[in-house]
DNA sequence: ACCACTAATGTGAACGTACACAAACAACGG
DNA sequence: CCGTTGTTTGTGTACGTTCACATTAGTGGT
């Protein structure tokens, strides 16, 4: 409020009241091996008490390193690329990184390019894309970024800077869980079309489908929502050529048993449901939902790593996270005779 | 990857290209009023072609405004709290600001203190706070912190900072439409002892059960999840002492909800509850849940430009947000004679 | 006690921009 | 045609830090 003039100490101030060079306080913060206990100390102290600083945007400038990890969302709040960024931000923290945050308004090219070209201003050193879109990869080859990124929740689609999640290995885990059970007319409620994660689940579906011989059903391509598993459901049901279905989150699950309900249909008695992600509320739907868990601190936090072994070489770690089903209520062995 | 030593073009760079002065592009990136068209035309066209871009970091050292808006958030990862962040990193985008989400790791003093002292050091010009606990209040008074801020979701408590978002008032419609629909035994299960927000919604709860001259039952402090909402369902409902439930949050409400049907109750047929925040997911519970709506995004981008208001000068926007109460499934008039 | 070598510290740049001030240029009235 | 005013452009400097190099202090061997 009140406009002090004091400017923030530097490290010359420090350098004064310590009675050393700044170049030595330079180096105490800088952590040089070469310098005395009793000086590193007395400089400390000073830091302490004066309550210095350093400024980022001087060591930004004379480094030309921002130290700042970029992350790209999408618009939409979902549970899985919050999580991830809770744990990327912690990640990157503890690296001596901060994170920026972008969302793309929409899934529109400029909309993308106006993202990427923001985290080029900042000068990120490193981009985590949380939206991995068909479209943001290719906007990336476009814009020609240079630094290091990486795509969360990805199978093998873009194999160089994906994080290692097989996601493929969900779909198929969840539809098997399906068939396992006896059922042979599996429905498919996808995520968007150019959804990188939704067409990895969708592939493990149809590879599951197929090795079992059954028949290929065309998946509903959907939107997330769980408005849009309900409307969809209402629509599906009017056939009811099916008794199972797989959802590619676990909102379009929630809205499909909403949808079960309002039509007079039992889950899992009529139909069985199998989400995707595992999201904290799933084990208190109605019924709880059987899905297949993810787990997205470890997603984020491998993300980070990946990017900092490429930024300060070291060894990256590729071994491939693999999705975990749990089993709860809303699904059940298909009746003989049906 | 390829160690190219080209660096990145300046000001500089531009002012030859263009047969100008450093300072007459500064002033074309700046807007400044006094630069004849035709110059400014030369300047923004060399600036296109080699594609220039202002460093940041020069800029901030410069003026020592860093144009970054901290984002003060939680660990857990809820629905309301996202959709404000994106709301606030777009609006703080549209006003020339970037924003850095940090975390705070728990809840405990050290945690808070790390993660404001994260933003202290990376110098941003105005934090939001979406973790709005107490302890995050104390913390920014101890450390002093000058730069303005503002804690989202709260009604009066703190009024110099805060959103004027009136969960009080939304606390007391969610307990109003319980008691207008005759219920008299209304249970509350809250949010954790520190948040303010939960204090406001049990504040709101207190003052319609006392306006109603209905008995008041201690609340229940949970935690805000589905799991805490499920097994205090378990326990409460062993005595079967109350009616209706209005919870903090509607994660809570669906545990309580998966409580009442593994209790064999039905809702609302037996008990009637209602949530709060409006989850997209809400509205596909079973039965479909009433709670009270708030506009994260709204709210996310009026704290931003209150927060713009302060930096910038401009008139401050007290008006209240008031949440809205939305009627689903989930409550029912209470049958009489009971 | 001296030299060679290493450890510890200091000095002069440079990073890329904006601000304060100065200078050139045009326009205009008397 | 000259002084006055206003518009447009240019020059020096500072922001706070790190890097490259220079210098001094310290250590051990002979």
């Amino acid at each position: 409020m009140e406009p002090e003039k004091v400017r923030a100490p530097n490290i010359r101030d420090v350098a004064r009241l310590a009675g050393v060079s700044y170049q030595t306080v330079s180096r105490v913060l800088n952590e040089h091996p070469s310098i005395r206990d009793s000086t590193k100390q007395r400089v400390l102290d000073v830091i302490r008490e004066i309550g210095y600083r350093p400024n980022q945007a001087a060591r930004a400038l004379v480094t030309s390193r921002s130290r700042t990890i970029g992350v790209l969302t999408s618009q939409t709040a979902h549970y899985g690329p919050t999580t991830s960024v809770t744990a990327i931000e912690h990640a990157a923290r503890d690296a001596g990184y901060r994170i920026t945050v972008t969302s793309i308004a929409s899934n529109e090219y400029p909309s993308i390019r106006a993202a990427l070209d923001q985290m080029r201003t900042q000068a990120v050193e490193a981009i985590v894309i949380i939206a991995p879109q068909v479209r943001v990869l290719e906007a990336i080859h476009e814009l020609e970024i240079t630094v290091p990124y990486v795509t969360l929740q990805n199978a093998d689609l873009v194999s160089e800077h994906s994080m290692s999640v097989d996601q493929v290995a969900g779909g198929r885990m969840a539809t098997q869980h399906l068939i396992d059970l006896g059922h042979s007319e599996i429905m498919h409620l996808s995520g968007p079309q150019d959804w990188i994660e939704a067409e990895a689940r969708m592939q493990g579906y149809l590879e599951a489908i197929n090795d079992a011989d059954l028949r290929t059903r065309a998946p509903i391509l959907g939107d997330w929502s769980a408005h849009f598993g309900y409307y969809a459901g209402l629509e599906l049901l009017k056939f009811r050529d099916f008794t199972a279905l797989f959802a590619s989150n676990d909102q379009m699950a929630l809205g499909f048993i909403h949808a079960c309900w309002d039509s007079g249909l039992s889950v899992p008695g009529d139909i069985s449901v199998v989400g995707f992600d595992d999201i904290p509320e799933a084990a208190h739907f109605y019924p709880p939902l059987t899905t297949v868990r993810q787990n997205f601190t470890e997603i984020g936090r491998r993300a980070v790593s990946l990017l900092l072994a490429e930024l300060q070489g070291g060894a990256l770690d590729h071994a491939q996270i693999v999705p975990e089903l749990v089993v709860r209520r809303s699904t059940a062995a298909l009746p003989t005779g049906s």
